[in-house]
DNA sequence: TTTAATGCAAACCCTTTGCATGAAC
DNA sequence: GTTCATGCAAAGGGTTTGCATTAAA
């Protein structure tokens, strides 16, 4: 069966320090904020705690988008769907939903645009499961 | 000014096949493609066409999301909104528009979740013009 | 002829991994 | 005592860059 997980000092520094604050930081700030109260901590060891807690639901891991950038030949604005196991991605037509910008503020930004993008999994890795 | 630019035949050849398809390779995926017509061209040479080609909007890179992975310490579904300058993310609350997936069928994809995402500019890239 | 673009290789950045050691349970 | 997690360092994957050379315009 999956292992079991434990609370480690660090895994819960990491969280407690993610807890306090709102700026999505990447995992070498969130290194850098660990750092002040466990100087000794590793690079890796904030890695493998981010996945761990992500994994759980305890925190969120943000672009679920895949690693590689992906192009595309037609430059007309519509939406994606990316394969959540293999990073695929395809072309949803006809999404019958728009995104009013129009008086939209949000603290601290500017709105240029915004898109829906969605998730799933593709007939491929459907079949392999 | 901005310097001018040439139609080589590594560009036309890369804007050619990406046109052909509609499967959102990746660098490495067009460099295949291409290489097929000219087996000289190098990696660089696809990267930095495939950004100039972006730049000129006649095809699209798709993950306007950073390079960098962020994480959020509340788990709760909401939607982000992110600096196009510098990465920023930031929260959106209260987005009334819900994406309704009961039905929603996507060609080659079995879809799970969807989700708007917001562009925008952050003040401090604002103010740093 | 001028200068943007290429090929090549090295450098870069972020992330992951192998391994011996340490600490939850 | 068992075995999951750590620290460290090296390796990995994707992307960018410096430089001499080539080729658009």
């Amino acid at each position: 069966m999956a292992p079991q997980t434990r609370m480690t000092k660090q895994r819960k520094v990491i969280l407690e320090e993610l807890r306090k604050v709102t700026s999505h930081p990447t995992a070498d700030e969130v290194y850098d904020m660990v750092r002040q109260r466990l100087p000794r901590i590793s690079l890796g060891t904030i890695y493998r705690n981010l996945d761990v807690l992500a994994e759980s639901g305890e925190i969120l891991k943000l672009e679920s988008a895949g690693n590689q950038k992906r192009f595309d030949g037609n430059p007309m604005p519509h939406a994606h769907i990316r394969c959540t196991r293999c990073g695929r991605v395809g072309d949803v037509m006809n999404v019958g939903i728009e995104v009013p910008l129009d008086g939209m503020d949000v603290y601290g930004f500017t709105v240029t645009s915004a898109r829906i993008e969605f998730d799933g999994i593709c007939d491929a890795c459907q079949s392999t499961n």
